[in-house]
DNA sequence: TTTAAGATGCCC
DNA sequence: GGCATCTTAAAC
């Protein structure tokens, strides 16, 4: 499967956080290829979301890479997590869209050894942001990694047809932008996050 | 140098 | 509801 163009992810990050709906995302290890659908993302739009990491224009070793080219990985630690972003367009504006949901759609095998033997239901392989990464095999190595480019890209998929919103997780102590409906998913989808 | 908080997930 | 566990950033 071919990555995306470079040019998918210059757009404004809430246009490329619908539009990552129904895209793949591929991790190909050493032995085996894993495969998502994605199926939840949330957009973090830089200066003026309290929510973002990037909130003021805050420049720091962490979010310095937002600032960077769109189409490459912002990684960073949650607790005991790694959480995957993708810097979005246009360049010098520090936006970004999380990755929270996934379909697994190859290699559930792998993906269940690497999430521990505690899993009951595939559903719960991949439906929260910190536990794709997991199942993925997505590290903070990956911080800055293009993510048109093997192992670790986004290729084409089928287009989600029923996209809902609603307020971001996690950050109900934001001010207005806890309000913002920036979380976007696929209507009915089971591999989508249980809002909180 | 020290400390507190966090875009989470698992267990009790 | 508690807690693991680690990076960042702000306080001292």
């Amino acid at each position: 499967m071919d990555p995306v163009n470079l040019t998918f992810f210059n757009a404004p990050v809430l246009r490329l956080a619908k539009k990552m709906l129904g895209q793949l995302l591929i991790h190909e290890l050493a032995d085996r290829t894993l495969v998502g659908r994605i199926v939840e993302t949330e957009a973090y739009r830089g200066p003026d979301d309290e929510a973002a990491h990037s909130f003021q224009n805050r420049r720091t070793k962490r979010t310095e890479i937002m600032y960077d080219k769109p189409g490459l990985a912002y990684t960073y630690q949650m607790h005991t997590h790694t959480l995957l972003n993708i810097v979005a367009g246009p360049i010098d504006k520090p936006h970004a869209v999380l990755i929270r949901a996934v379909e697994p759609i190859y290699g559930l095998e792998e993906m269940y050894r690497f999430r521990g033997g505690h899993i009951k239901h595939k559903t719960e392989l991949t439906n929260g942001p910190g536990k794709l990464t997991q199942a993925f095999q997505i590290k903070m190595k990956y911080y800055g990694h293009p993510m048109t480019n093997a192992p670790l890209y986004i290729a084409e998929g089928r287009p989600s047809e029923k996209i809902e919103s609603s307020p971001r997780v996690g950050v109900r102590n934001t001010g207005e932008a806890a309000n913002y409906q920036w979380r976007y998913y696929e209507k009915g989808n089971p591999y989508v996050s249980r809002f909180r």
